[in-house]
DNA sequence: TCAAAAGTGTTACAGATACACCCATGT
DNA sequence: ACATGGGTGTATCTGTAACACTTTTGA
């Protein structure tokens, strides 16, 4: 094999932030590791591992993913590469990071060879983390505001079906603002990205709410006659 | 020193597309170089190269775009990090991408050490591109289109100061699609971002268009204050 | 005086916001 | 019957879009 570039090289490695949105608490979370091994032992981190030779990113990245939820099928985005020298205090370790956004409730966290523990974390208050891990969570969280205001992925925080008020909460957490609730359904209702499946919610204690489901081929289609989403 | 991870290691690089606006032609560009070693010898390409151990990649990418530019003080951004393993026919390598604003005028393109040739391309007619750098490009343009209609940072294409014709005519150039020049004007006025030097244009050959410059002061003080920039 | 681009206001329309009550269901 | 959240309509306001002529300057 010839070599490109004969002269010491960073490692490389991708790190995941795992969003999930708690509807019990109405609460955005993250999902944090407790680190097994040095260095870092025992203090959280965001889940993320080594790029090996031969694999891109997006397959790392998803990897460490279904290794900390068991999920496969998961909205995920790369967002930032931190390359600080100092990052990793062993030696040059460059990250490409990713965030994830999974429907919480099917995911009890459970740890990993790597961890000693894993559990989700009010976003609000984060627990003192590992590497720069917290300069990646805050950047992700920049990110998916923004993110959530211009395309439709709040849904990926529910499950496949979700009530108008779930779905309202999860924009209301994210952008940590409350929202008007005939303005939300009107504008949301407006885009005509939302099939009503016909069912309602089970076991409420109130007048059930009709249950929606997203319509992901309307939305491709409506993209390409240049539609834009707007909150 | 102790290595984190023994094995084999993707290597590492930045690639940067630089934007400039001809105003003569009312057109996007993006500088080009030719490559001067294989693989893809002859061929057009990005200015990149390989990230140091100890280095960042911000700073890696601000030292290629130096080299093609020799402009130090220009907009950088990085956007994406291209990982596929078989985008080098050598080997694994995986690539950081920026993107770069600079007043086009200033920058007659000046071939490197690396490169036969530099120059400036339409980006609606560029050539066949070494690598998967069209697609890197692709990209970057994409982003760049997002970037200019949330961010003021029109202005980066153009010299410190600018007539209004000439701001619209980057953001036209950008986009793709005309603007109205009294809507035009009405918004980015009202924005309160740009200041009148009381300068005007000079050797023009019909009325002289008064020089604004961009209030980066200004815009910082109202970000904080909540301020959204918007087209 | 002509050519070329600079500069300027108003009206119409659409989308955003603000706001309060009745309805369905389970206990 | 009551408690809980589900579901709905309208009036106002604000910002966007459409649109054409006069002014300045140099050649």
């Amino acid at each position: 094999m010839s070599f490109t570039y004969q002269y010491a090289r960073p490692a490389l490695t991708v790190d995941c932030v795992i969003f999930g949105f708690d509807a019990g608490e109405h609460e955005l979370r993250v999902l944090l590791i407790q680190r097994a091994l040095p260095p870092f032992e025992g203090k959280w981190a965001l889940p993320g591992g080594f790029v090996k030779v031969g694999e891109n990113t997006d397959v790392a990245a998803r990897r460490e993913l279904e290794e900390e939820t068991g999920l496969k099928q998961v909205y995920l985005e790369q967002f930032k590469t931190f390359s600080e020298p100092k990052r990793d205090p062993r030696e040059h370790v460059v990250s490409v990071a990713y965030f994830a956004l999974v429907p919480f409730l099917s995911h009890p966290p459970k740890a990993d060879t790597d961890a000693k523990d894993a559990a989700w974390f009010s976003v609000e208050d984060v627990p003192s983390l590992a590497f720069d891990h917290k300069v990646i969570l805050d950047t992700a969280l920049q990110r998916l505001r923004l993110k959530m205001q211009h395309e439709p992925v709040g849904f990926e925080l529910l499950p496949p079906q979700f009530t108008l008020t779930q779905l309202q909460q999860v924009y209301e957490a994210v952008l940590g603002q409350t929202l008007d609730k005939r303005n939300f359904r009107k504008k949301i209702l407006s885009m005509d990205l939302l099939i009503d499946t016909g069912e309602v919610q089970q076991d409420v204690a109130h007048r059930a709410a009709a249950l929606w489901k997203f319509d992901a081929r309307r939305y491709e289609k409506l993209k390409k006659g240049g539609f834009h989403f707007a909150l």
